[in-house]
DNA sequence: TATTAGTTGATAATGGTTATTATATGGAGA
DNA sequence: TCTCCATATAATAACCATTATCAACTAATA
């Protein structure tokens, strides 16, 4: 992620801080997780900051906000075409940039416009089929 | 949906009202959207039993759990295999039942075991199309 | 019909997100 | 560099979807 000047984005510390954090990070994280690694260096920051951050960012397309989910939105600082990994049970998301051919017939695109697609794979991610195993 | 006797469910008129009204539905409802049907026919009824009875029917797998919006949780009663297009002005969902090669080497599953996938597509519906037309 | 385990409905609690607002400040212009 | 003000921050209240709680009720079985 580019942290410039950014035509009606006033720069501040904090935001260069949110930035700076997302810039190449693949662990797609909750704003309760920007916060968290942020408190450190800003221990005054609010986590209201965090959410307008990521509303700005999200409409400057630098950020997309995920659905992947269901108990809270997370941030995705990789905006170009790739797909995701979830793991049912920890939630982790893993990155995959594999392309798949997903042509719609006219028919099947049913009036829609459409201008993307998403695939989402789910499935027991490593850690967590050990930590199964370890169990039993 | 079969509307039949199932183990350790026992049958009420607002579970029965509940999956009579799932059956064949295709708008993806949210629990409100389910409340709000079925509040003319059982006026008394709680969200409670709502979220109660999708919890009840998600574990036996007569439903699936959406987080394709990122607002709240909207079930599917087509459980079977297919994927979605999704309004991003509306949060219409449409279901289209095309099949897609989605395979993955072993290198791409990076550990996971996939269990299943999904595929959503963007874009702009008809109906939205229209009325954005309509303004301009 | 009597019993009882499971369900309902009312409501409180929870947790993520958004809104509000007084105070502070980045950055453009003097 | 200094001033000024539009904008950002931080604290916190409000909001809303979801989950938890529990007393009263009821479907299913004997």
């Amino acid at each position: 992620m580019e942290i410039d000047q950014h035509k009606s984005m006033k720069m501040t510390p904090q935001r260069i801080a949110i930035m700076k954090y997302l810039d190449g990070n693949v662990t797609h994280p909750s704003a309760a997780d920007i916060y968290g690694s942020l408190r450190g260096e800003f221990p005054t920051m609010s986590l209201a900051t965090v959410y307008n951050t990521m509303e700005i960012l999200k409409e400057q397309g630098r950020v997309v906000e995920l659905s992947i989910d269901p108990a809270k939105k997370r941030f995705d600082p990789n905006v170009g075409p790739h797909h995701h990994l979830i793991c049912t049970q920890c939630s982790k998301v893993v990155d995959i940039f594999t392309e798949f051919p997903l042509g719609l017939t006219e028919d099947e695109k049913h009036g829609f416009k459409i201008v993307g697609n998403h695939v989402d794979f789910y499935g027991i991610c490593g850690d967590c089929a050990a930590a199964e195993k370890e169990r039993s």
